[in-house]
RNA sequence: GGGACCGUGGGGUAGCUUGGUAUCCUACCAGCUUGGGGUGUUGGUAACUUGAGUUCAAAUCUCAACGGUCCCA
């Protein structure tokens, strides 16, 4: 199979390659829910345990909360609520009987949680409270769905955090900065920090910080988003601690969010013409050995041990040993799926007491000798991984660029950087004339600009069309 | 929220206008062959999304549901 044009037709690419690389089934029956397969849960895992590290580094604790969020849970009158009331789902029957007590599946977990916040939370010394859960939610989606980009039952990381007042609340939003440097340098991924418009923050924070990036189609891809809460949802789910005063404080919070997104945005963004390239950190495998058939007897007792070498060292290893395909045919298999290094074993090597590796980012081959090998797959490795950073940020960069006139953004697929006053009237005209949508002001430019509409004092916005 | 197009073996498709035996590629199964960049060959399994309607007869025409893809707000 083919994988042609990826950037001309980026959307016929992306569900092909979902398909035939057998990360996910899409033909279960029901829209915006598919099935997981063993190769794409496998590096939907690997992303779960690098998020997990990280978290867990900084002491947050990792809890599972129940799927079903009772009505009355839901009824405060809160705008939070509102945000997600037309895309819940309910159960409203327990077997034959209509339920008293209607409950809706968790499309975040804010009011699963924080009725038990209230109840944990009791003096200063209990906080910070830090947790963090990996879990599905669900979200009934109308607008049409798409594989890991915009699915009804999503695979959600959520951290939660409760604190004393808003300066610890801001240096926890500091602390996920630098968790998701962590975390996005590990699967390599390019992206803008941007500050979400007052009407697109998420419904009850006070303010919303967004990472996002760009698929090769010129569209924004949100990919994280950390958000601070200050002591909104305390003052309605009724969280407070005696501070050391005696005096009843409500908590200030902030949550962090990331979903299987990621596992998205490192298909579009790493892949190429020949199919799927992962990340060796979050790869299902990392190193692909292919025995070339041969007729030495010492051939499978030599893979054997490069195999067990390196699977003892800590290397994701896979051995295809698969009688009925040829080597050419392993090798393409492989790199359409995106495994970084291949090794080869075949009559030549087992002389030598070597191994040959190709990388999935380069052509050309080259021999590693077998007392080499771990240290040698190390260093490979870690060149992939350098080389797809730089391929992906160099992407990037072509995919935003400062744009200071509607003419500019309006030619250009891509994320326009341009001056913005804040206003809504000034980037409704925008996206009329554009299609392209304010993503909100970019921290990641930093600095003053005139707004492109009104000509007003603003700061530099990114403006996009979006996943 | 509004609109358009589409639904045929596991995947991709022809057939539909003009109603009558369903085409090809790929994948899959069995064998032989082959193997350092998608081997070749022989044989085989396998499909008209669902429901209602029109008709002697529906993949084909009509309606609806479900599903998919895209465009616009």
């Amino acid at each position: 199979m083919k994988m042609e044009n990826k950037k001309k037709d980026f959307s016929e690419w992306y569900n092909e390659i979902i398909d035939i690389s057998q990360l996910s089934d899409k033909r279960y029956p029901i829209k915006g829910m598919n099935v997981w397969l063993p190769y794409g849960w496998k590096a939907m895992k690997n992303i779960d345990s690098v998020v997990r590290e990280n978290v867990d580094l900084k002491d947050f604790q990792e809890v599972s909360f129940p799927v079903l969020i009772t009505r009355d849970m839901l009824t405060v009158e809160f705008e939070h609520i509102k945000g997600f009331e037309n895309e819940l789902y309910w159960v409203t029957k327990g077997g034959k009987e209509k339920l008293d007590i209607e409950m809706a599946l968790r499309p975040t977990s804010e009011a699963a949680m924080y009725p038990m916040f209230s109840l944990w939370v009791r003096t200063h010394a209990d906080l910070p409270l830090k947790i963090y859960q990996i879990v599905n939610v669900y979200r009934y989606e109308t607008k049409h769905t798409r594989s890991f980009i915009r699915i009804r039952e999503i695979h959600f990381f959520e951290a939660h955090t409760a604190h004393r007042d808003h300066k610890e609340s801001e240096e926890q939003m500091a602390e996920y900065m630098e968790i998701w440097k962590k975390i996005s340098s590990a699967l390599c991924l390019p992206f803008h920090v941007d500050r979400r418009p007052e009407w697109d923050k998420f419904p009850g924070a006070v303010y919303s910080l967004a990472f996002d990036t760009a698929l090769p189609s010129g569209r924004s891809l949100q990919i994280g988003t950390i958000h601070q809460y200050d002591d909104n949802f305390a003052k309605n789910y009724d969280i407070k601690y005696s501070d050391e005063s005696g005096q009843a404080v409500y908590a200030y919070q902030t949550t962090f969010g990331l979903s299987e997104r990621l596992l998205a945005a490192i298909i579009g963004i790493h892949g190429d013409d020949t199919g799927i390239v992962f990340p060796p950190d979050v790869a299902p495998f990392q190193v692909v050995v292919i025995p070339i058939p041969s007729d030495n007897s010492e051939q499978e007792g030599f893979v054997s041990s490069v195999c067990t070498v390196l699977t003892d060292h800590g290397f994701r290893v896979k051995l295809d040993n698969r009688d009925a395909y040829t080597p050419g045919y392993k090798f393409n298999d492989w790199e359409m799926r995106g495994v970084p290094l291949r090794i080869e074993i075949g009559g030549r090597e087992i002389g030598e007491r070597s191994v040959t590796v190709a990388k999935r980012t380069s052509r050309g081959r080259q021999k590693i000798e077998f007392k080499d090998l771990v240290p040698g797959i190390s260093r490979l490795l870690q060149e992939v991984k350098d080389e797809i950073t730089a391929r992906a940020a160099k992407q990037f960069m072509e995919l935003s660029r400062r744009d200071k006139s509607l003419g500019e953004m309006k030619s250009y697929e891509g994320i326009s950087l341009s001056g913005w006053c804040g206003n809504r009237e000034c980037s409704d005209t925008i996206e009329k004339e554009t299609e392209k949508v304010v993503l909100g002001i970019n921290i990641s430019n930093t600095g003053d600009a005139k707004c492109i509409i009104c000509g007003k004092p603003g700061k530099i916005a990114s403006f996009s069309r979006t996943y």
